[in-house]
DNA sequence: GCCAACGTTGGC
DNA sequence: GCCAACGTTGGC
């Protein structure tokens, strides 16, 4: 089954361009127990949100888990993981996090409750819902 | 650029 | 093992 999920990214460091351009990225320096929990939960396949934070504060395309964890090349503690992501398509419209908050749907989202975490769960539901939005 | 929210660190 | 101090993240 596949899963889904939200990732941000401040787009002056690694942004939807940057993946497109490598057309496949390694996801990795999160450093926080929770959001490293759920990077190792992914599975290959599973679909990603990609939000821009800081900049933009929209989500701006799709990608999918192309590798699932691995140990983080740039970390020595050996504590924290990394994946793999490949871009799937960029949304027709980016939803801006504005949007979002507007939609009872949506009050329940990671980014909504508790936007310091990196890396988050997303029900099929709201996935849809935001795809909707996307249009 | 500011600051609230949250996580981590370190002295006790 | 508690908790105050400090650092970081990310919306505004």
């Amino acid at each position: 089954m596949t899963q889904y999920w939200l990732m941000k990214s401040e787009p002056d460091e690694y942004g939807w361009d940057h993946l497109v351009a490598e057309k496949e990225g390694t996801w990795d320096g999160v450093k926080n127990a929770q959001a490293s929990n759920n990077m190792k939960s992914m599975k290959l396949g599973d679909q990603v949100f990609f939000y821009h934070s800081r900049q933009g504060l929209e989500i701006v395309g799709i990608m999918e888990v192309s590798k699932e964890h691995f140990p983080d090349p740039f970390d020595d503690s050996g504590r924290w993981v990394a994946v793999k992501v490949k871009p799937v398509r960029k949304l027709n419209k980016p939803v801006t996090l504005k949007d979002m908050k507007q939609n009872p749907k949506l009050a329940e989202l990671p980014i909504i409750r508790q936007s310091r975490l990196s890396v988050a769960a997303v029900t099929k539901a709201q996935w849809d819902e935001i795809l909707s939005m996307a249009k």
